[in-house]
RNA sequence: UGCCAGAUGGUGUAACGGUAGCACAAACGACUCUGACUCGUUUUGUCUAGGUUCGAAUCCUAGUCUGGCAGCCA
């Protein structure tokens, strides 16, 4: 079943705005675009927006769209990210633009592009180090590129600052065939990490630094993940990406506002060299930013490194594998960020937004269950047997059906539904008062039970036995229906309770440590106790424990040892109504 | 006080010289065997100042504010 809303609206953004044009002028023989990660962490939601932008670009027009590891820095890329890259897009596309996606043979160094399976694989920027190479010796020879020997940092003083022009090398009026010889060298293997640079040469006073003869290969005597031993040089992104680009036939380059001045330099390097017509170019648009989170990589890391998460996949942690792992599909995933536009404005986005579509989507899958969080003992004391109840698996879904669990003398309801002084508007149990118990029957509280500390451990009720749900007399009306267990038929479940994981909306605002802002009740775990239908949980199922919350079974779950994570919440206007008091 | 980009309700985003709309959020109400869902109603906006025009969020000028840029990271 797709749960795609069927309505989506068409997105139309500046960027797709400017494909449409290219395709009604037929500038390009296809629409090919591509999302190119660096192999050196994992993906997070912004990259779902970057995804969803470039695949959707591609199934819009009918093109294609390549997953490209920006792989040219071999002592930051592990083939651990590429792997856990890979799965994150795959799963992130899977039921909606699988069939734009496109790989390249293992071993092609051609970016030949085919559709996924059997001998295949992404694309590698790495792949293209010879023919960077080469495109870097036609560079030299058409006098636009020379070897630098100015140290790391006499190259930053010489490139001047954004208001201060720089000054030229020394090395710039190096001979050609110096220059080529020089290169030859450094890729041979003759100098040392640092001693030696490729630069393009362009205008060391530029107002745009990024023109100051930017750096195109600096020395790295380091295996690389993917190119193995080969190669003891190494290009830099600015070098590599737009060549890539080219390499791979991509009409549309697309990438966040940081790289805005660098598109002068995408432009020079493609300008001057012999690249294939039309040639691609570099579109910006604004990152994902979102309340209540950090966004970048490096900060996540931190989270990760300094034990303040359990890991990448951490539930709480808006990485793809974080938010699949607490259960958040492709499709809403996707239908957020989708929704939230695409401009070149600086924007933080609202996580309410994101736990809408959360909400949308698994309000129309998710599996009704009834389990209470935290267990208070109600003993109906004038049942005579055990009875029978239906449940509904899903009020939205017809197809789902019913189920039978079993009302018994003992039960466990939650603890926050009975109030021994309640307020006026308190819908659920309180002395004297009735309830109905979903699905079963209207009970009323006739005694509260208290252990030495005064604490409540018992409620005796009697039900009304006329009023079970489906019954001739289930008509009858009380104010609040709540939900409840078989304690004799309830199994344990460990239940993790996330909650965001900053207690600031903006965790940086005004340059303050985000680690200052953590939220200490991020996380709370619970034994809860669950029908026994919820023994046979599967992975890939949603399911609501009613009047709570989504949830989803989690990886640690065993035979017999269930976990639960708690995608999102239901929404709770009582919880506002209670606030107001 | 270098260069580049941007500015529409609380938030995000439309309107491409012609009625400022949508979504989220908020508030109120209806419905309810989930205080969920659904439905209805409401509040709130074009950065400022000039100009062009019959008419400006949109075009022009000046200003204000915000973000980005000085890795041998991407």
């Amino acid at each position: 079943m797709s749960n795609e809303p069927a309505a989506t609206p068409t997105p139309s953004d500046f960027i797709r705005d400017i494909v449409a044009q290219h395709v009604a002028d037929g500038k390009y023989a296809g629409i090919v675009t591509r999302f190119p990660p660096e192999p050196n962490g994992y993906l997070h939601i912004g990259h779902a927006k970057s995804i969803c932008l470039n695949f959707g670009i591609a199934r819009e027009f009918g093109g294609v769209c390549h997953l490209r590891m920006d792989d040219t820095n071999p002592t930051k890329e592990e083939v651990e990210y590429v792997d856990s890259i890979t799965d994150d897009v795959r799963w992130l596309i899977s039921g909606w633009a699988d069939h734009v996606l496109r790989y390249k043979r293992v071993g092609d160094t051609t970016a030949q592009r085919v559709e996924p399976g059997e001998g295949t694989e992404p694309f590698y920027a790495s792949d293209y180090f010879q023919q960077l190479h080469d495109y870097a010796v036609a560079l030299i020879k058409a006098g636009k590129a020379y070897v630098c020997d100015l140290t790391p940092a006499q190259t930053d003083e010489y490139r001047g600052s954004p208001d201060k022009p720089g000054r030229p090398s020394p090395f710039r009026e190096r001979s050609i065939e110096e220059n080529i010889a020089l290169f030859a060298r450094m890729k041979a293997g003759e100098f040392p990490d640092g001693a030696r640079t490729l630069r393009a040469r362009i205008d060391m006073t530029s107002p745009n630094v990024w023109l100051r003869d930017p750096l195109l290969y600096r020395i790295r005597h380091a295996a690389h993940h993917h190119a193995g031993d080969a190669w003891c040089i190494y290009p830099l992104y600015d070098y590599a990406h737009c060549l890539s680009d080219s390499i791979e036939g991509i009409s549309h380059s697309v990438c966040t506002l940081e790289f805005d001045v660098h598109r002068a330099l995408y432009d020079w390097i493609l300008e001057n060299l012999p690249v294939p017509q039309p040639r691609p170019h570099q579109y910006e648009f604004a990152r994902l930013n979102l309340t209540y989170t950090v966004m970048s990589k490096r900060k996540l890391m931190q989270l990760v490194k300094e034990g303040l998460v359990s890991g990448w996949d951490d539930p709480r942690m808006f990485t793809i594998r974080g938010l699949r792992r607490r259960g958040v599909t492709p499709e809403a995933l996707r239908a957020f960020a989708i929704g939230v536009g695409v401009t070149k404005f600086n924007s933080l986005t609202e996580v309410a937004v994101l736990e809408h579509a959360i909400r949308e989507d698994l309000n129309q899958r998710a599996l009704r269950r009834l389990g209470v969080l935290r267990p208070l003992k109600v003993v109906i004391t004038n049942l005579p047997a055990p009875v029978t109840c239906q449940a509904t698996n899903n009020p939205s879904d017809e197809t789902a059906g019913t189920r039978d669990v079993a009302f018994t003398r003992e039960l466990w309801i939650e603890r926050e539904d009975f109030m021994e002084d309640a307020p006026p508007k308190f819908f659920r149990l309180k002395p004297g008062g009735e309830v109905r118990l979903k699905y079963a029957f209207i009970i009323k509280c006739d005694e509260v039970v208290k252990d030495a500390a005064g604490e409540v451990v018992e409620l005796r009720c009697t039900a009304d036995l006329d009023s079970k749900s489906g019954g001739p007399n289930a008509g009858r009306k009380v104010k609040g229906t709540i939900h409840w267990v078989s304690a004799e038929h309830a199994i344990d479940a460990e239940v993790r309770l996330y909650d965001r994981l900053f207690t600031e909306a903006d965790p940086e605002e005004d340059g303050r440590d985000f680690k200052t802002v953590i939220n200490p009740h991020s996380l709370e775990v619970v034994t809860a106790k669950v029908e026994p239908s919820l023994a046979d949980a599967k992975p890939a199922e949603r399911y609501q424990f009613e009047r709570l919350a989504y949830f989803a079974l989690d990886k640690d779950s065993q035979p017999g040892r269930l976990v639960f994570n708690r995608t999102i919440t239901l929404k709770d206007a009582w919880a506002k109504e209670a606030k107001k008091v």
